[in-house]
This record gives C-alpha cells, structure tokens and sequence, in this order.
DNA sequence: TTCGGTACTCACCTCGTGGTAAGTATTGGG
DNA sequence: CCCAATACTTACCACGAGGTGAGTACCGAA
C-alpha cells in the first residue's frame, strides 16, 4: 500500500507486477489513461460503467502511490482534476500488450466454441 | 469457474487474460510447469513455499478446466499425478514475459531507491 | 498393526476486496 | 434560499479468496 512494497517480498518480476495490476479497474483505468491522455474523475467513471466513485478513487490513490498515475488538481470554481499516465504506467500499459493479445485471442477461441457447440 | 466464462462478459482481452491468471499462486504454478516441463501434485507443493494443498489442489482444477494445464493421472501403488502446460498454458507464460520483465525493472528500481534514501 | 507416503477432500474461519449510500466543501444559478 | 455540479470522504456490509487442520483411500514396510 504504502510507496515501495506493498505486498511483499515477491518471488519474481510477476509477482512485482501483478500487486500492481491486481484490482478491478486497474487495467481498465490504464487503458482508458492511455488513450485519452488526461482524463477528469468525472469522465473516468464515466468511461468504466459500474465502477462505484470509491473504488475508483481507491485504484487512482494506489495507482499513483505506485507511481503509475499522476495527478493534476486545478484550484476552479467547480473543482477539476485531471488525472494521467507516468512514464511507469506508460510501460506497463505497453507491457500488458501481450496479455491483451492473448486474452482476445482466447475470446475468439471461446465465442467459436461455445457457437459450435 | 466452468468452461467459458468465468467472471465475463469481458470489457477486453486485459480482462479475460486476467481472470484465468488471477489468483495467489498461478503466475508462480505457469512458471514452475513452464520451467521443469512436468510436475507432480508435491513436486509443486515443494515448489512453492507457503501454499496450502487446499489452494493448489483448486488452482489446479480452475487452471485445467480453463485449459491451460494438462493432468495426467498414472495408477500406480502411490499415486502419481503429472501436471504439465497445454499450449494455451505456454502461450499464456509467453504473454506474461514483458509483464515479467517491466516487474522485474521495478522492483530493481524500487531497491535502488530504497538503498539511495 | 501401525506408520508413512501419495494425492487429494472437507469443514470451518478470517480478512480483504469491493459495493451501497450518505455526507462534505465550494460557488454559481434560478 | 435551495439546488446542482464538482471531487471526494465516510460508515457499513456482503462475499469470496485463501488459510488451517483434519480426514480419506490405497498399499508397502517395519
């Protein structure tokens, strides 16, 4: 939880990784970051149907801490905050890249399953 | 938990891949049978300290029917029972290389922090 | 006759994750 | 004067992941 382990010792670089992935919304918060570049809590929760606000504050909080996410307030009337990827994020979203791959992949394989049964 | 969907409808492949990998010892499970080819139920057990025969006997079970591993049962006076990766399950431990590797970065990162405050 | 070794199975319990719903501070607008 | 909209914060609760420890069936060895 805290900055620098949180969860362990890890076994292995997985492990590293997972503890930082491993939440609901993680990897959706990621995709979302990196395509729209900045996003405003509003919009996020927005663009992840059924996340519930304290759950995606929960994951920002961590994230950043993580150092995956940064966080931009502006001081305005109705407050705005802006949210986006570090450099870590950055790769780690790049480094989820196979596992996407592979998990539609797996779909596909799925869906043509289950319709030719 | 049965064949299909587990948790689904999935939002990506991120998701889907997740699902099937989620779980205490399933990274480390894909490396150990990645790694020495076939493992019987103690070989594993040894293998990997600190898990309880109840949550290895279940990632098991999950980890076959979502075939990733292959269980090969031989009747003999002790029983013996071999696990080894299906090629989804080798794919998958493919997938997981960068995710490794940037884990692996981290976690040199965060040590070298640690060691420089 | 009991013990050890295999690979499980089962019952029970704890605790962390995540969901729900309400409350907070700020200021402009009707 | 109250409401809306922002981005939270807080309290409470349910569920399931995961841990513990015992029991099972089989057989050979002591």
């Amino acid at each position: 939880m805290a900055a620098g382990a949180r969860r362990g010792p890890y076994v292995c670089g997985i492990d590293a990784a997972m503890d930082v992935v491993s939440g609901k919304w993680k990897s959706l918060i990621l995709w979302e970051l990196n395509n729209y570049g900045a996003r405003r809590f509003g919009e996020l929760r927005r663009g992840l149907p059924g996340v519930s606000e304290k759950m995606l504050i929960q994951h920002l909080r961590e994230m950043e801490e993580d150092g995956l996410v940064h966080r931009e307030v502006y001081r305005e009337v109705p407050p705005r905050v802006e949210y986006s990827l570090t450099e870590d994020g950055t790769s780690l979203n790049e480094a989820l890249g196979p596992l996407g791959a592979w998990g539609t992949a797996r779909r596909e394989r799925l869906t043509i399953e289950q319709s030719g049964v």
